[in-house]
RNA sequence: GCUCCUGUAGCUCAAUUGGCAGAGCACCCGCCUUGUAAGCGGAAGGUUGUCGGUUCAAUUCCGACCAGGAGCUCCA
């Protein structure tokens, strides 16, 4: 299989052989450069390629450049990359020689009956199995990224090698346009716009993994948690509230001691009894849902809560927003009987549009996870639950694909991963149902013949978390939030101090109609203002000076530099106003 | 948690081989009353992440811890 000719336009070359090729140059620049250094294995991956070695100190970000510099040599002279077959003692003789124990130890573990490739190109030589390009001349453009720790096999208790990532591409235009990506994304970063525009913070002072929201990003939160409510009130949930900690007995009758405690925090002693900061809202929903006797006629029961649980992650797991130790969940509990799974899964698909597609998230890819090994449940409620799901997606239209063997120990579940503006894919909304819990808690209804039953409980986030999805929304929007999410939809922008009273004016009537107005009354000039509102991406900038006073008029300037006319005040309210309805009912 | 890197003023960053820590922006005070992306001047701001060690002397060297970053691992 050779299909590594390269197109006129550059585009059909196989990049995975391409990549791998690549790692086979850097492998060889390191050991031009680095002799004693040892070669571990050297991938193609989705985006590049990395190696590992093992050396007696890390690569520099000046070794980077040596040897990128020596891969550049070692393409331009175009060295043949050629494949040998060879005996497995031959290659044991090989890699004895040249000094390579990780190379040995992979020839050891290949399955006797297969066939023992290296692939030759100067001087250096690489257990591979390929395929390669022909020569190294056809590695368009190479590029180094960066070193990191790796251990070898992945296995913690194995050798800490040292990781060398690079990309590569038939053409230096290609590879530009990557570089471009990296860069726009470095620049989307949530960390760096929150603490830009002040829309959160994580400090020494409160410990790793734990938010602090700032006004600005908690006032985006609360339109969020704001809209959230209202769609869960329409749709037939019921809003609950639940404590952050619960006495240690109420995890071990849930199982989460037993199965998830690696997850928690450690127990903490009041009065004699352990307690437990929460990692999950269900048995409080459970609780609740127990609280009272059911019947059938009560079911469904929807218990919808925005609540915030705290889970012990390995410090170098932490991110932003993305990953942290406390963060809220919009979890909601349906209990319900068995024949209604598929039309309340289909409830909840129906939420998750609605939800969703007013951030733009149009985007999805929908996985249907099927029962794990080790599982708990009958066969036939698997069967049952497992066929309810998809008849739920089929009924909605939402293409799927099945993800054999990924369901959770409890039950089977729909993920849903969306993609952002720069088609990157997030897990957001999971719905799952769970025969477990019910049979944990003992929970029953009273069906329609007077005998007790067991429901079934669908756990269902459709955000996921509020952190992680407001962090995704910061990168997604790059920061401009879209008028009727921005913490400040207008900043109200006088030239000189003598239009004060009117800006005053303006902004307290915008503020009466609900909408979310500043003022600068900073001594600055016009020019300043503007610089700072644009820094703050706050979508409507409404300046006025003698000319506005005077005509009880504003001149209007958007966030991206755009004019926007002058119009009465009070016309430019009414546009905002209809503007900002419109946003939120979208989808 | 592991490997490696990093931590200097609210923010972004400087500081030759170990020798009294500096700039821009922001904050505060003045001047200017400003017309669509930074007006001018001044003052103030620090136990160099924390604790310990080496040294006559530590931001600089060493150790531990805390926090951040790139990965690994993990994500029932």
């Amino acid at each position: 299989m050779n299909h590594t000719k390269r197109e006129p336009n550059g585009s059909a070359v196989d990049l995975m052989a391409l990549r791998h090729s690549a790692a086979h140059v850097l492998a060889q620049a390191v050991k031009r450069l680095f002799p004693s250094a040892q070669v571990g294995i050297g991938p193609a991956t989705e985006e590049g390629f990395y190696y590992d070695f093992r050396f007696e100190r890390p690569f520099s970000p000046e070794d980077l450049e040596k040897i990128e510099e020596e891969m550049r040599r070692i393409i331009a002279t175009d060295a043949p990359i050629v494949r040998r077959p060879l005996s497995r003692e031959a290659a044991h003789e090989l890699f004895e020689k040249t000094g390579e124990p990780f190379k040995l130890e992979i020839l050891h573990s290949i399955p006797a009956e297969a066939e023992i490739t290296v692939y030759d190109q100067g001087e250096f030589t690489d257990l591979c199995r390929g395929p390669h390009l022909p020569g190294t001349g056809q590695i368009g453009a190479v590029k180094l990224l960066s070193s990191s720790g790796a251990y070898w096999k992945g296995v913690e208790t194995n050798p800490s090698l040292q990781r060398i990532y690079g990309t590569a591409f038939p053409t230096q235009a290609e590879l530009d346009a990557y570089l471009a990506r990296l860069e726009e994304i470095r620049q989307r970063d949530h960390r760096k716009i929150g603490k830009e525009q002040g829309f959160f913070r994580t400090l020494d002072e409160n410990g790793a993994g734990m938010v602090l929201w700032l006004p600005r990003g908690a006032r985006i939160r609360r339109v969020i948690e704001e809209i959230w409510k209202t769609r869960h009130d329409r749709h037939g949930y019921q809003y609950v509230y639940t404590p952050h900690i619960a006495r240690l007995d109420l995890w071990k009758q849930s199982g989460h001691w037993d199965f998830y405690r690696e997850s928690m925090f450690s127990p903490m002693e009041i009065e004699g009894s352990e307690f437990e900061l929460k990692p999950m809202n269900c048995p409080f929903h459970i609780l609740i849902f127990k609280e009272a006797v059911k019947s059938y006629r009560d079911l469904p029961v929807r218990l919808a809560e925005l609540g915030t649980v705290y889970r012990y992650e390995r410090s170098g797991t932490l991110h932003g927003l993305l990953r942290v130790r406390g963060f809220t969940q919009d979890d909601a509990h349906i209990f319900c009987r068995p024949e209604d799974i598929a039309s309340e899964i289909g409830k909840v698909l129906t939420l998750v549009d609605e939800m969703l597609l007013p951030f733009g998230f149009t985007n999805r890819s929908v996985y249907l996870s099927t029962r794990p090994e080790g599982s708990v449940g009958s066969d036939e409620n698997w069967a049952l639950a497992t066929g309810a799901l998809e008849e739920a997606l089929k009924n909605a239209g939402i293409p799927y694909e099945i993800d054999p063997g990924e369901g959770v120990f409890y039950g089977p579940k729909i993920d849903m991963k969306f993609h952002d503006v720069l088609g990157r894919t997030w897990q957001l909304s999971t719905i799952q149902v769970d025969f477990n819990l019910p049979e944990k808690f003992d929970i029953t209804y009273r069906d329609s013949s007077g005998n007790d039953v067991r429901p079934i409980m669908i756990h269902r986030a459709l955000l996921g978390s509020v952190e992680r999805f407001f962090g995704i929304l910061v990168e997604h929007f790059k920061g401009a939030f879209p008028l009727w999410l921005a913490p400040e939809q207008v900043t109200i922008l006088p030239i000189a101090d003598r239009h004060i009273p009117y800006a005053r004016k303006i902004a307290e009537t915008l503020e009466q109609e609900g909408v979310r107005v500043v003022t600068d009354f900073r001594n600055e000039k016009i020019g300043a203002k503007i610089r700072d509102a644009q820094l703050m991406k706050i979508p409507q900038m409404w300046v006025l000076g003698d000319r506005e006073a005077q005509d009880e008029t504003i001149s209007i300037r958007h966030r991206d530099g755009q004019a926007g006319g002058t119009l009465p005040w009070r016309e430019a309210l009414v546009a905002i106003k209809e503007e900002i309805r419109t946003g939120l009912s979208l989808g």
